[in-house]
DNA sequence: AAGTGGTCTAGACCACTCT
DNA sequence: GAGTGGTCTAGACCACTTG
């Protein structure tokens, strides 16, 4: 049994803390790729030396992260990612809510990134990236336009192939294709008005004014791995927010 | 020292998940009110005949809840409630953010609840209620109209004496005033346009294009104790969220 | 110095899952 | 039945705060 030593702990730094990041270091490495058990806690103690309760402490902390996910009975698991559902949860359109909208790809491009986009996936402006426009329906109405920016080659294997077969979802799809796994997101809600072409995909008259989401996704390793401008409705639009 | 017997447990409840039920129960009873300390862990431990483990476990939950507060070599508190300052954490207006806007009360009066509040208050409509209108400034500038819905007779201290003196944050002021202390929120956010008097506050015309967030506030024993509906110049708004 | 919560250990036993 | 994580205990020692 080879023992794994704890790197030299900064002081005030507990030993389950100084565990909780070599592991964490491990995950994002890809030693244990996400969906993959973790040795059980009895190896993982002996391996780095620890006694199991400073080990499980070690492992609540990145379970309260998101990072892993334990069940009992079967392992430790890494986390496979964000559905991309529950993205949708504060998210309401109309009377429909926790129905995932239907969605048709619109176009899909190899373009070189504006400024915003840019900043957003921390590339420098004028990079080329692989450009999605979806329409999102509910109930056969369109609802949602989306203008996705992801990065290349990362999603190379996203531009090529029949869109029209994709899913709904498309974290599952990056996970499956591109091995991206998406893990935390940031979104601003903000307010703005519809452009023409984006007014006719939607239904509504230039002009009209529209919820405007922006939302940047982040793989395990904190990259942006991707860049979302969401507009629909504004009248039509809720976003529900829990506070504590 | 008296032994406290904790519930009978439903079988597959763990001794520390019913033990923080029962102390749970006691801070809501008003046993050690909001902000002051609860006994020591070793008090409570031998208090409830379990280990300091267990007992320890138990103000875990707690303080993941957000009940409680344990603080290194000082103890363990009821939290007091949040500040109303954490609530614009993730509301921005224009450049502005962290900035408290100042307040200016409107009007303060005692009403008749309309349906719509009543449901959130979880009273009957018809049911009078004390009704505050605010108007909040950045910079000198308006941007924020507040309509406040407060039960009664629970905010009846609010009904008297000169409005002008209050903070610009309303929660300290329940606390201290009501003794309710407002422990969670839920906001609702959408888009609206302006009706005539409302625009005229903002210095915006009637019809404008607003945000609107509805905000039920609870306090320790989950009763709705605040329904508010603040509405503000929609190209101005911002609101920031995380998802994990 | 006394009192508080935080860390770490070692070991017994329980509950769940899979084969 | 073997292997996993979950619970509970008892005790030593550390770190922080207060008087």
């Amino acid at each position: 049994m080879t023992v794994i030593s704890l790197p030299d702990r900064e002081p005030g730094q507990s030993r389950y803390g100084a565990l909780a990041s070599a592991l964490r270091a491990r995950v994002i490495a890809g030693e244990w790729p996400p969906g993959s058990a973790l040795p059980s806690e009895q190896t993982l103690a002996s391996e780095h030396g620890v006694a199991l309760g400073t080990l499980r402490r070690a492992l609540e902390l990145l379970e309260h992260q998101g990072l892993i996910e334990r069940l009992h009975g079967r392992g430790t698991f890494v986390r496979a990612g964000l559905a991309g559902a529950s993205m949708m949860r504060f998210f309401r359109f109309g009377d429909r809510s926790g129905e995932v909208p239907h969605s048709h790809i619109l176009s899909r491009k190899t373009a070189v990134l504006p400024a915003a986009a840019a900043r957003a996936l921390g590339l420098a402006p004028g990079e080329a990236a692989l450009k999605l426009r979806r329409l999102r329906s509910l109930g056969g109405e369109p609802c949602l336009l989306e203008d996705i920016w992801l990065p290349l080659p990362l999603f190379e294997s996203l531009a090529a192939g029949e869109p029209s077969g994709w899913s709904d979802l498309l974290y599952p799809l990056y996970a499956e294709r591109c091995g991206v796994h998406v893990h935390r997101a940031v979104e601003d809600i903000g307010f703005d008005r519809l452009i023409a072409a984006d007014a006719r995909q939607l239904g509504l008259s230039a002009g009209h004014p529209c919820a405007k989401v922006i939302r940047q996704a982040f793989d395990l390793a904190g990259r942006c791995v991707e860049h979302r401008v969401t507009r629909g409705d504004a009248h039509a639009f809720h976003y529900t927010v829990s506070i504590t």
